[in-house]
RNA sequence: GGACCUGUGGUGCAGCUCGGAGUGCACGCCGCCCUGUCAAGGCGGAGGUCGCGGGUUCAAAUCCCGUCAGGUCCGCCA
């Protein structure tokens, strides 16, 4: 019996007992699963641990129940003829002649931990400790330890070194809302939790280390979604000396090994799509090509289109393979969403063998028609939807409708990953009249774009580029400024002046006065890689203690106030509320 | 900040439209019976602030208003 899984107190995890182990006497240490007794002669217990059932048979009654932790040492033996469990991996054998010990106790579990019904959130999260025995939890959580090391290994075999940077850090106000923390020895001064480690590791560039990774806690106080904690870990990379398609390259390689890892399949090589072409075509930035449905655009079509409701810069259509069979309140539900994404309307129209059913029909010439008709090779019983608005609005709208209307379950459909380069630098222009970056203020612009910066910003893309899984964005990373002259054009851009550069990055920039190499990086979300390889919607499963999507510990009872001692320590009183 | 969904013994549901005694189902729990079960089985039993507060009504789990909690989404997430 040479293995780890021994230990002081037991031989073997139970789901090792196989026939090979019959005759031998065995000590197993457990969870007690089930229990069935046939009155005071016979009795079953399904003893469970990490690795899985195992029967044992216990001859008088028995004075354990479910969930109480014992250790018992029986006899490994064959199942009589016709009582062999094909369901348990260890159904051909049972422990006889057991010997039982119990390690402790326990009271009736307040919801069941088998997987036979779902259990309400709240309840999951305020017993945590019990959620996380069941199975379903369990191989989240290994799944996740497992992808976590095969990441770790492959960004080591990549000549990366992981280094760890501070959690208590500097506030730079900018981007995500910060969590605060009030300092002791420095009264009414603040550290803050860092959003990313993002300027930490470019001063570890500066620094000479050309490679570096870290699997990193980032937090951000800012709403929780599904796809959205608080605190969430990424793999966080960059490296000197670099082009964006290196980095690139580095995250592909080491995605991929995590991929092997947990679905066993290669994914091969990520493809890749610039922003204006998945806006395009899937009206996102981080589109889902497990499924078609792409965007057309019919503007050439309806340029002199008499139809009020398609006279609009651009006018964009999506075929709905068998969307003909949409109830009208479906219709209307999905012209209510089109609505609350900004748009004026949703025009709808059924492929029938008879031409197009629309209430827009009878406005429509019979050339606008034919074009409706075949968006996308569109055949009888589908729905052809039509948005017309600028060119982004209308996209983003057929974008949402096609999700609604198209995606697949997480649980379902091939990996499809994708590369979205050349990201815009700006995002628009803030309410003073300041243009506002798209990712953050180091992001070095496109080289062929450097001339624009001052004359046309909105039109200047940046060296900035995300991989996207199934719709879910995994991460972003860019190519950083390392000169000077570029970033105070930035800066300048941004509206930000030298000394308030100077006063919120003026150690990054300091650093940089001294050699600093040209250098890019990356960081993705290892709690969505995780989820989607686990098949789950909401990262909170593949997170061992989560919070409440108002920010709450259901089983900590966090956040809580404090005591008098530590205010008065810190220097801090309550406002009064209102 | 906003929209929508959910809240009924320990658990999962039904009951709510159309008001009439805390009504029902399954699991669990407790007791008894049972020597090959494996989601064991049989018999019996306990267990409820229908999230909370207010209103309408002769009467509210059910209708109305408010509120709290959980979820999904918008805003937010450089």
């Amino acid at each position: 019996m040479d293995n780890f899984e021994a230990t002081s107190l037991r031989d073997a995890l139970v789901g090792s007992v196989t026939e090979e182990w019959v005759g031998r006497r065995i000590t197993v240490c457990g969870w007690v699963a089930r229990r069935r007794e046939h009155g005071e002669h016979l009795a079953f217990l399904d003893l469970r641990d990490r690795s899985g059932l195992l029967q044992c048979v216990v001859e008088g009654s028995l004075d354990v129940r479910p969930e109480y932790v014992v250790r018992v040492t029986g006899t490994v033996t064959r199942r009589p003829e016709g009582t062999r469990n094909d369901r348990l991996a260890t159904g051909a054998v049972e422990l006889t002649e057991c010997d039982l010990e119990v390690l402790s106790a326990a009271e009736p579990v307040p919801f069941p931990l088998d997987e036979r019904v779902e259990v309400d959130e709240s309840t999951r999260l305020r017993y945590r400790y019990l959620d996380i025995r069941r199975e379903a939890m369990q191989r989240s959580l290994r799944l996740r330890a497992r992808v976590v090391a095969t990441l770790r290994s492959s960004m080591t075999a990549q000549e990366f070194v992981e280094v760890e940077t501070p959690l208590l850090w500097a506030p730079t106000p900018e981007g995500a809302r910060e969590f605060v923390v009030p300092s002791r020895l420095h009264s009414g001064e603040f550290y803050v939790l860092p959003q990313s480690p993002q300027i930490a590791k470019q001063l570890l560039m500066v620094g000479g280390f050309d490679r570096y990774f870290q699997v990193a806690r980032c937090l951000r106080d800012e709403d929780l979604r599904a796809d959205r904690q608080f605190e969430f870990t990424q793999l966080d990379l960059e490296a000197s000396f670099v082009t964006q398609e290196d980095i690139m390259a580095f995250v592909s390689r080491a995605v991929a090994a995590a991929a092997i890892e947990a679905t066993g399949e290669d994914p091969g090589e990520f493809a890749t799509m610039t922003w204006s072409e998945a806006l395009d075509r899937f009206g996102t930035d981080k589109p889902d090509l497990r499924f078609g449905m792409e965007l057309q655009n019919l503007s050439d079509a309806f340029a002199s289109t008499a139809v009020k409701a398609f006279q609009a810069p651009c006018v964009k259509a999506m075929r709905v393979p068998g969307g003909a069979q949409l109830s009208r309140a479906r219709l209307d539900a999905l012209t209510e969403q089109a609505r609350q994404l900004g748009a004026k309307g949703l025009a709808w129209f059924r492929v029938t063998a008879e031409g197009l059913d629309s209430p827009l029909a009878r406005f429509i010439t019979p050339e606008e028609s034919a074009v409706l008709a075949g968006v996308d090779g569109a055949e009888t019983g589908d729905l052809v939807l039509v948005v017309a608005d600028e060119f982004a609005l209308a996209s983003r709208v057929l974008g949402a409708l096609r999700l609604t209307l198209g995606a697949p379950p997480v649980s379902e459909g091939p990996y499809r990953y994708v590369w979205v380069t050349e990201f815009p630098m700006f995002e628009g222009v803030d309410d003073e009249g300041h243009l506002v970056a798209a990712h953050h203020p180091f992001t070095m612009p496109h080289p062929e774009d450097l001339d624009r910066i001052e004359t046309d910003p909105l039109s200047v893309r940046s060296a900035a580029y995300d991989l996207v899984l199934n719709g879910w964005e995994l991460g972003s990373g860019s190519v950083r400024i390392h000169r000077s002259d570029i970033q105070s054009r930035i800066f300048s851009a941004l509206g930000i002046s030298d000394e308030e550069a100077e006063s919120r990055f003026g150690f990054l920039l300091g650093a940089f006065k001294y050699g600093a190499p040209p250098h890019a990086g990356f960081a993705f979300g290892i709690d969505r890689l995780v989820a989607i390889f686990a098949g789950v919607d909401n990262i909170r499963e593949v997170i061992a203690f989560p919070k409440t999507q108002s920010g709450a510990d259901l089983m900590t009872g966090a956040p809580k106030s404090i005591t008098e001692r530590q205010l008065r320590e810190l220097r801090l009183r309550p406002a009064p509320k209102g």
